[in-house]
DNA sequence: AACACGGTTGACCATCTAGTCAAGATTGTT
DNA sequence: AACAATCTTGACTAGATGGTCAACCGTGTT
């Protein structure tokens, strides 16, 4: 009965697990199309069939984890408004972005490809959450702006310089592995790139000292 | 003979610039596997078999589209080198591939596809020219900051900052697009995107105005 | 007009892949 | 032990897709 239910939920549990986990790579790393479920069900260790008890479709599978990966994105959003100080406040997303171009490579790399194939299956995400996110943020941004805080710059641009500078990390981390030796960047490189990313950004919005 | 061959060279010059050029728009939507040659087909107005008689298979011609696109994109950076003062040679870099972006959208989806799948087909690019040019880059920077011309940065992480953010108009516009209540960026939003991302980055790396 | 050469094309094939299904294995409950 | 609900899985199917091929077309040369 429900009973039931309830007692096996856990292999259910795991197994969705590992499921999504192995979806995210391999649509990572081949695009919707480009990935078989054959693929991702030999990266989960489960037999195909199983795949399609779990998750209904691939259509499906791939939704939940793209639905997966903007929950990470919205969690990293809510550290925009941890002070009111602009410097401390972008210290704190541009790090908690940084942090989740390490930790989640291929959460980043498939959702740069479903927006880049223009959002077929995420729009309204975009419409609605990501749309009154991004408007919430800019007024914190024109708020800083008429204090004097912050020079006078379209809040917009600002916005996409984070997030293209931060995920550049993740999308392209192949190239920059290469550029690096082949080698992946370091504990020191992760830290360094972060600071300079949140230096050279700071310093660019910083109000010029009066001479 | 060979004069009929130079007589038909227009009719080969033509189509194979019609195919590649519909392979760059839906290699870009679709990525790599989600291309078929009937949609590449179908939009180079051809039919399918047509395409085999001048690419010998869908991976030769993809070869062709990504090596064309890299054509530009060092095309480009050859901006880089045309001022010895950060502040104009970074300016005239930023613009254009800004510019690039707005007039090749499609082709630097390509190139961000084929690096986030880990390069299978472009890999040696990365690691002999691309790798040298950045090389290169990552010294005039450095004469900079001996000069004094610039804050003492890392070069590598400011040429990725500045990768990022261009590219980001290109690979993410379907998100700008949303966020822009569906509308293209207009000229003015161009402009003053890049006008912005200029700014900030050099008023990020000008040395601090002693008091 | 006959020819040669590059270009065009519909029909075809081998292979791959998402999804199905029915039989069987597991597991918790009584 | 008997049961019922859930989970597992090999075998199968229908459709899509990259690539082939042989017949055909168009045009400039002789």
């Amino acid at each position: 009965m429900l009973i039931l239910k309830a007692a096996k939920a856990h292999i259910r549990a795991e197994n969705e697990r590992l499921i999504l986990e192995a979806g995210e790579r391999i649509f990572a790393q081949h695009g919707f199309r480009g990935s078989t479920m054959q693929m991702i069900a030999d990266q989960a260790g489960l037999p195909k069939a199983n795949l399609h008890y779990y998750f209904d479709s691939k259509e499906k599978l791939y939704r939940c984890v793209v639905e997966k990966i903007f929950e990470i994105w919205l969690q990293a959003a809510s550290s925009f408004e941890n002070s009111d100080e602009p410097k401390e406040a972008l210290k704190l997303y541009i790090y908690e972005k940084m942090q989740i171009s390490r930790r989640h490579p291929y959460g980043s790399k498939v959702w740069a490809n479903e927006v880049m194939q223009g959002a077929p299956i995420i729009q309204d995400f975009l419409e609605t959450q990501l749309r009154s996110w991004t408007d919430g943020r800019i007024e914190s941004i024109q708020a800083w702006i008429a204090a004097g805080k912050i020079r006078s710059v379209e809040p917009r641009w600002v916005m996409y310089m984070i997030w293209a500078t931060t995920q550049h990390y993740a999308d392209f981390g192949h190239q920059i592995e290469t550029l690096n030796a082949d080698a992946p960047l370091s504990e020191a490189q992760w830290e360094a790139a972060s600071e300079t990313v949140f230096e050279v950004i700071w310093n660019g919005l910083e109000p010029k000292q009066s001479l």
